[in-house]
DNA sequence: TTAGGGTTAG
């Protein structure tokens, strides 16, 4: 390929300028076809339009556009810096920044374009170092005086946790500041958390426009969960946006306010599918599933369609459920509509097939993903785990091993949880003991919890014991309550009473616990033992907890509460239960 | 002679 000057005639030429206006894929197909037909793609302008088309269009991937510029024997900056915009438009700042590097090799000049684009990759992989040599070359080659790079230097402080540096560039009178310069610095603070300091630049600002409200909105609501702000702002905002909106409302639902969420969901002008989303995951973490799950059934219905996120939340509220069907109808939804189930998502499914116990489904998800994380790993561990598979869970790890992925604490809970649901004792204390020195992730109190639970369900109670009482952390009730619990398997009332005592210390004495000792001198046939729990229990009010169930019937969510009996008429249900029980009977 | 920097959800 040769360079050559843009002619007059190729820039009226017909295929270029309906390059500008294609979006959809065949059509920049049948161009790119044609230019290489006419020889019209040596010409690096007419490449450049080309890689610039296909980089804008939401139906190609970067991975095209390099198919492209990889033609191109000498790229010029405005190709490279289309290209940059690409890599970072597709989240992938590392490729961005590899290819700023490979211009200073192969000495393509940077302009002012380059370094706005190159210092937002730098921001986004948090690389400071490197943003710092950027901003010297910046320096040395005089770019400082553009606005749109010291904008773009103070953005990469900023997203780089460096609010000082960035403050020092945004303090310089010598240079002129416009509105983002002020948006970048207090979205720094916001980020940081410094509220205080976002809020006095917020006030100092010449002028405001949505982005500074719905920053200072996100930054009240979700960062520091000061709600009360936050509403304010949302108040005080003279033109609400979209954008506000959703931050207010995710604001409320961050801390659990989804009645107030749910008001100001139902009262918006317009919503979209992030609206949904925020709506959606808000129930399903404040543990209401099932009002998550209607919601996706209700964006459907309206015909606002599904996007990964909200696929997620919903997915995540049938794994809570166990409503394997409406899950499954989701996974196909999802399909049948080309949603790309990314990493993401198909972890979400892995562990909804998992909680709802379809496990081939799950191996079926998991082994066909192109791409895990170490969220995927867990979760497919954990599942094993609990599930009964612990020789797989740890065939598993060892895969890992061998793999070399990155492995974090949740990884080990998930392995230490499958050895002691399968009573691989050895095996557990062994990854325990490798923890810190192979992996060089501290055991937390969630460790010491799995390794209390793993040595109390094999029987070995005093070892149990022993690692509560050394730990180097105080040890919570979770642990003690475990270890009752396998007192009660392994029937040791002495090492029980200790353990409610213990649990009496910390406060953390509920009616769950007195149930289990209870059950424990029952057994023992220490009658005198029930009555004293007995006494105690309601000479202190106390009740024993509602058991609530969940089923799925005929594509809806049932709930049921114990001792209610208004779903079933009660004959019906009693003959449920007997049938039910002579099946199980039977089977064993 | 094509383009640019600052908000929202896992």
């Amino acid at each position: 390929m040769t360079r050559s000057p843009p002619s007059k005639l190729l820039l009226k030429n017909p295929l270029l300028s309906l390059l500008q206006k294609c979006r959809t894929a065949s059509q920049i197909f049948q161009i790119h076809g044609q230019l290489i037909t006419t020889n019209i793609i040596s010409n690096t302008f007419a490449a450049s339009r080309l890689i610039a088309a296909s980089v804008v269009s939401d139906a190609l991937t970067m991975d095209y556009a390099e198919l492209v510029f990889t033609q191109i024997e000498q790229p010029n900056s405005f190709i490279c810096n289309t290209m940059i915009k690409g890599y970072i438009e597709v989240s992938n700042p590392h490729r961005a920044f590899n290819l700023y590097s490979w211009m200073q090799k192969k000495g393509v000049l940077m302009d002012n374009y380059t370094y706005p684009f190159v210092l937002k990759a730098c921001g986004l992989m948090l690389g400071l170092q490197e943003g710092r040599e950027i901003h010297g070359e910046v320096v040395k080659r005089g770019f400082e005086l553009d606005l749109f790079v010291r904008n773009g230097l103070i953005g990469m402080y900023c997203r780089c946790g460096e609010t000082i540096c960035a403050r020092t560039l945004f303090d310089d009178g010598s240079h002129q500041k416009d509105l983002v310069s002020w948006n970048s610095m207090i979205h720094g603070y916001v980020r940081g958390g410094e509220m205080g300091e976002a809020q006095m630049l917020f006030d100092e600002m010449p002028e405001r426009d949505v982005f500074s409200w719905a920053m200072m909105i996100d930054g009240y609501g979700k960062k520091v969960g000061d709600i009360v702000h936050a509403r304010e702002m949302f108040d005080n905002m003279p033109q609400r946006d979209l954008v506000s909106w959703n931050s207010m409302i995710d604001g409320y639902s961050n801390v659990g306010e989804m009645v107030a969420a749910r008001r100001l969901f139902a009262n918006m002008p317009e919503k979209n599918a992030i609206s949904w989303s925020i709506m959606i995951d808000g129930y399903a973490r404040d543990g209401n599933p099932k009002e998550a799950l209607n919601l996706f059934r209700q964006m459907v219905r309206q015909g606002t369609k599904p996007d990964k996120v909200s696929a997620v939340g919903a997915i995540s509220a049938c794994a809570q459920l166990g409503a394997i069907d409406q899950g499954k109808w989701i996974h196909i939804y999802l399909s049948k509509n080309r949603i790309t189930l990314d990493v993401v998502v198909q972890t979400a499914l892995v562990d909804m097939y998992m909680k709802c116990g379809s496990l081939d489904e799950a191996r079926k998800m998991f082994n066909n993903m192109s791409e895990r994380n170490v969220i995927s790993w867990n979760v497919m561990i954990v599942g094993l785990g609990v599930n009964g598979f612990g020789e797989e869970a740890l065939e598993l790890f060892a895969q890992m091993e061998m793999e070399e992925t990155l492995m974090d604490d949740l990884t080990f809970i998930g392995v230490l949880t499958a050895c002691s649901h399968a009573g691989l004792v050895i095996e557990g204390l062994q990854i325990f003991n490798r923890m810190r020195s192979d992996y060089r992730i501290e055991p937390k109190l969630e460790h010491y919890g799995c390794l209390v639970d793993l040595l109390g369900r094999a029987g070995k109670l005093d070892e149990a014991q022993n690692v509560i009482e050394t730990m180097p952390m105080k040890p919570n009730s979770a642990l003690w309550g475990s270890l009752l619990s396998a007192c009660r398997t392994h029937r040791n009332i002495t090492l029980a009473e200790v353990s409610l005592h213990r649990l009496a210390e910390l406060k953390e004495d509920d009616s769950g616990v007195y149930v289990i000792m209870s059950n424990i001198y029952a057994e023992e046939g220490r009658w005198d033992g029930v009555l004293w729990i007995r006494k105690l229990m309601t000479d202190r009010r106390m009740m024993k907890e509602t058991g609530r169930s969940v089923i799925e019937v005929d594509g809806g969510v049932e709930e049921f509460i114990n001792g209610d009996g208004s779903h079933f008429p009660r004959q019906e249900r009693d003959l449920v239960i007997s049938s039910l029980s002579k099946m199980m009977v039977t089977a064993i």
